[in-house]
DNA sequence: GTCTATAACGAGATAGAC
DNA sequence: GTCTATCTCGTTATAGAC
């Protein structure tokens, strides 16, 4: 289950090249950003064109939102795979922190988290359609703290919104930071803190 | 005190051109992305050509290293300022989170967590500098950890280094989504949270 | 669906006058 | 220290042949 990386036909099978040009310019964006990469950059690795590139994606705001479309719609089934495996909130949340895991391994950051930082440069559409990423992302964590809470599974202070907000929050820039030293396992042992704090032993322990 | 945003001579008044230069810079990168803006960009904003701004930094790579120079500079002030002016170690934190929601206030991001973002992209020594602001800062925090475990008014698990990963990728993070959503009390409240979990009332209160 | 060719523009950078 | 002028290259995008 690499839902959040590869991609739909084998990630450098023989896809349609649609698909493989979403490949590469997904990883692009992960690892250098929207605008660190341009359409040569993806024709030279395709080893098309990029009038090529122009027939599948006319312009690069166009690819963006074919980018943000497809990574959403694959986040989203990779939670309800996640709800349809693990039924038990803890093992929810850890499989939720494994897809972020995953992602970094490779150097990438979330592609959501990677254009939230590029924000202000991105096309309206792109805009909304990273607040819809984050917006999901939270409810689903909030759904699984009610779950936990509701369970004796897990303890925490405020609201499951809140609570949710402070994770999401936490692993994008853990990851940015564990990213940035090229370390994941840094990412990990946060993030297993992260949970630790949740689920159980509370407080001191000095 | 308004040490992470501020110029030296008086962020808008008539200081020299290298100081409006990199006051202009910036705020673009905070906003922007250091890929999201261009030395025409700021040559408009300051009514000068481009070639005067080659005069002052003869390469893009050389204004984003007197950038990052001129921020950690800073930042390393103001956190001697915060030593200075806060006694105690719950005090020093909170004047820490403070200095992150004043610059989200004016709709910018960290400058080295933008960075981080785009650390793919950046020249060595600008990466360099990147880590070496994120370890001070790491550093920093795990120094008032220790002070505030010692003097028991914080309690965490694991290690002080860990728990100050922990706490900047946290504030890190919450800063892009928050950020995003064009709303920093989102970020006020979770920073409020994540340190409430140190400074006392921890576990559950259901 | 992919190519060649090119347009139109912007980016980073330099030379040399004032 | 700033300007005009120019250079070179990269970027997005289009037209039209195959």
């Amino acid at each position: 289950m690499k839902l959040l990386t590869a991609s739909t036909s084998g990630a450098s099978g023989r896809g349609d090249t649609r698909a493989r040009i979403l490949d590469a310019a997904e990883r692009l964006v992960q690892q250098r950003g929207f605008n660190g990469f341009s359409y040569a950059t993806v024709a030279a690795e395709l080893g098309v064109t990029k009038a090529a590139l122009h027939h599948h994606f006319p312009s690069k705001t166009a690819l963006g939102e074919a980018l943000i479309t497809r990574y959403s719609e694959r986040f989203a089934a990779a939670l309800e795979a996640i709800d349809a495996t693990d039924p038990q909130a803890r093992a929810k949340l850890a499989a939720y922190v494994e897809l972020y895991a995953r992602v970094l391994r490779e150097g990438r950051m979330c592609l959501c988290g990677m254009l939230a930082a590029e924000y202000e440069t991105l096309a309206p559409p792109i805009r909304q359609a990273v607040l819809e990423f984050l917006e999901h992302n939270e409810s689903w964590l909030a759904g699984v703290l009610e779950q936990g809470r509701a369970d004796g599974s897990m303890r925490f202070s405020g609201s499951a919104a809140e609570t949710a907000d402070s994770i999401l929050g936490g692993l994008e820039g853990t990851m940015l930071v564990a990213r940035s030293y090229g370390d994941p396992v840094r990412f990990e042992a946060t993030a297993a803190r992260l949970l630790a704090g949740l689920t159980g032993e509370q407080g001191a322990r000095s």
